[in-house]
DNA sequence: GGCCATCCTGACCGTATGGTCAAGTTCAGA
DNA sequence: TCTGAACTTGACCATACGGTCAGGATGGCC
């Protein structure tokens, strides 16, 4: 097997399995299974726990910074902040277990990943803060705080992935239907839009 | 000491200990040192890591549900949902441990207490979607599917407690001033109360 | 075929962890 | 003061875990 794939095979199983189970709660011999290699494979490819963890953890941080495009190349708080919903929910919906992954890293303080929080979110944030301000300058949305309104866009998405197996359970224990995951985003972009004062109409 | 003090000191421990570490992660040595005991004598009061593990979770559980009266002693969608946003931000900020122990709960599957979640949590979910859509149905909010609502207040309250570190991160490494959770509440009920068309007005 | 770098893996090791236990200590009540 | 139930704890044990390693397999290239 060539490195490349066998690399994704691995981080593959290992975001799965630190999804469910957790850091402390996942074991090395339980990725392998997952992936059907042997341990010491794994060792070869990623010299520690923590290392092939790590790489898990920037994997997530990528695809979560690439929803963030859509966010500048609109020209309007409707369309950007809706289809940076759109583009979050997706990802809820298509990579759960990244998501926990990146849930529990950050609930337990961010052991791995603070460098991140301290640069790369920092300016992203700090860069949205200032389009959402301009928003509000030109009227084209209510003066609510800006930073508050971005940990609710986050909150809202991330939670259809984190606390997925509550609403799936809520949902007579079956996973949301098509229909159901576009009703889930129309109502989260119908109540924000609508509660900043940025209608199609606006 | 008596076996009461002895509980709730160790269970406040654990609280910390499990939020920080996760399950897997805690020690019952680290969870002994906090509690300033010796490891033995946790395991008379509890004898296992997944007991004390359980109680932790079902305490948590039941401050959740605390804060659902406030939910029912309303007259309208402002007063009512207004409240329940209230208790939950007060509950993340006074509490933020144990959201943390129930999150990871849920998002490694609810292992310890998918029951609670299959006959409370229904329940009161069921209970609540039935005041929503009274209130809808005589024109107090707009017809906004009821469940999708409770899910968006659920996260957006309870990410200021499992996303503490990313928000005080963001905050300039500081913790939120008390004015900060003041604008906090305000916002999350401004736009949620704005965005289902229940102003003080209606 | 011969060579070499890369890849693979069963067997092994030191350590840390959850849990046990037997020998104490404390203290309320008779 | 005596008794016994509740509580405390250092020492100990079996297991499971992360990680190592030496020897072997593979396959591209001359």
């Amino acid at each position: 097997m060539r490195r490349q794939e066998a690399e994704a095979l691995i981080l593959s199983a290992a975001e799965k399995v630190f999804a469910e189970a957790g850091f402390g709660g996942a074991t090395m011999q339980l990725i392998a299974d997952v992936a059907s290699l042997p341990k010491a494979n794994l060792h070869y490819y990623f010299p520690t726990k923590e290392n092939l963890y790590r790489q898990v953890v920037q994997n997530i941080f990528q695809i979560w910074l690439q929803a963030a495009d859509i966010f500048d190349q609109a020209d309007g708080p409707a369309e950007g902040i809706g289809a940076y919903i759109d583009a979050k929910m997706e990802i809820s919906r298509r990579h759960p277990e990244g998501s926990k992954v990146w849930a529990a890293e950050v609930m337990h303080g961010a052991p791995v990943i603070q460098d991140y929080l301290e640069t790369t979110l920092t300016d992203w944030t700090n860069g949205r803060i200032a389009v959402i301000e301009r928003w509000i300058a030109e009227g084209r949305m209510d003066p609510v705080d800006p930073r508050h309104l971005l940990y609710m866009l986050w909150a809202t998405t991330q939670h259809y992935a984190d606390f997925g197996h509550q609403i799936e359970t809520l949902n007579g224990a079956s996973p949301l239907t098509d229909a159901q995951w576009d009703a889930a985003k129309a109502n989260v972009k119908r109540i924000i839009l609508n509660g900043i004062g940025a209608n199609d109409l606006s």
